[in-house]
DNA sequence: AAGAGGATGCCCT
DNA sequence: GGGCATCCTCTTC
């Protein structure tokens, strides 16, 4: 299947872009094993004009730095001293958008997700939630500045009809702090999959 | 130089 | 629904 370039990185629309990679998939070839599935949760984030992003008001330091370079750079770093979560750098350089990869349904791999992961058998905890998921690709705060378009992380376009998609939009989940900026809806998720860390309220 | 706390996950009740 | 693991980054002294 097709890699994504550059330019669909180049977006200047973060939030559209978080639902545009609903659907797409994910993959990742470290310590030698190719890993990944389909992308089923998202979240954007939309630099320094949003309270629950951590290159608000353009604070820039050692570690948000990458967040400033070119889209299609992975942003990685360490929450709870215990998870790294990945991000997809977006826009063009100097502007601090980013992409948080929630979860994902694993297509490739799937022994490899299971040993890595500890869990033996094909079940949603193993790749939904932003820290699962990096465990589950091997993706560490090491691989923070890779480059998307490379050989190392890497998206593809899937085979599914992207008309098919039924996606939902929610509130982000754990920032709490940001005020006015926590009800945006700047989640997406594919609607019904099990794969998904924090399913959306019911009515 | 030191301390607080975080875009979480897991296990317990 | 609550506690805790665990450590890096940033802020402040």
């Amino acid at each position: 299947m097709k890699k994504l370039t550059r330019s669909f990185f180049l977006n200047p629309d973060v939030v559209s872009l978080a639902r545009a990679l609903i659907g797409k998939r994910l993959l990742s070839c470290i310590d030698g094993r190719k890993t990944g599935g389909i992308i089923t949760e998202t979240e954007a984030y939309a630099g320094v004009t949003d309270k629950a992003s951590h290159a608000y008001g353009g604070r820039r330091t050692g570690r948000t730095e990458t967040m400033y370079g070119i889209g299609g750079t992975a942003y990685v770093y360490l929450c709870y001293g215990v998870h790294s979560l990945f991000n997809i750098v977006t826009n063009r350089k100097d502007i601090p958008h980013a992409v948080l990869i929630r979860s994902i349904r694993p297509d490739t791999g799937i022994d490899c997700i299971m040993q890595r992961r500890g869990i033996h058998e094909n079940i949603p905890r193993l790749t939904t939630g932003p820290g699962s998921l990096a465990q589950a690709l091997a993706i560490r705060t090491v691989h923070s500045g890779t480059d998307l378009t490379g050989s190392l992380i890497w998206l593809e376009n899937s085979d599914i009809p992207s008309g098919s998609l039924r996606i939902i939009p929610a509130r982000r989940i754990g920032i709490d702090y940001a005020g006015k900026d926590a009800l945006k809806k700047w989640r997406f998720l594919l609607a019904d999959s099990p794969w998904v860390s924090h399913p959306p309220a019911k009515h």
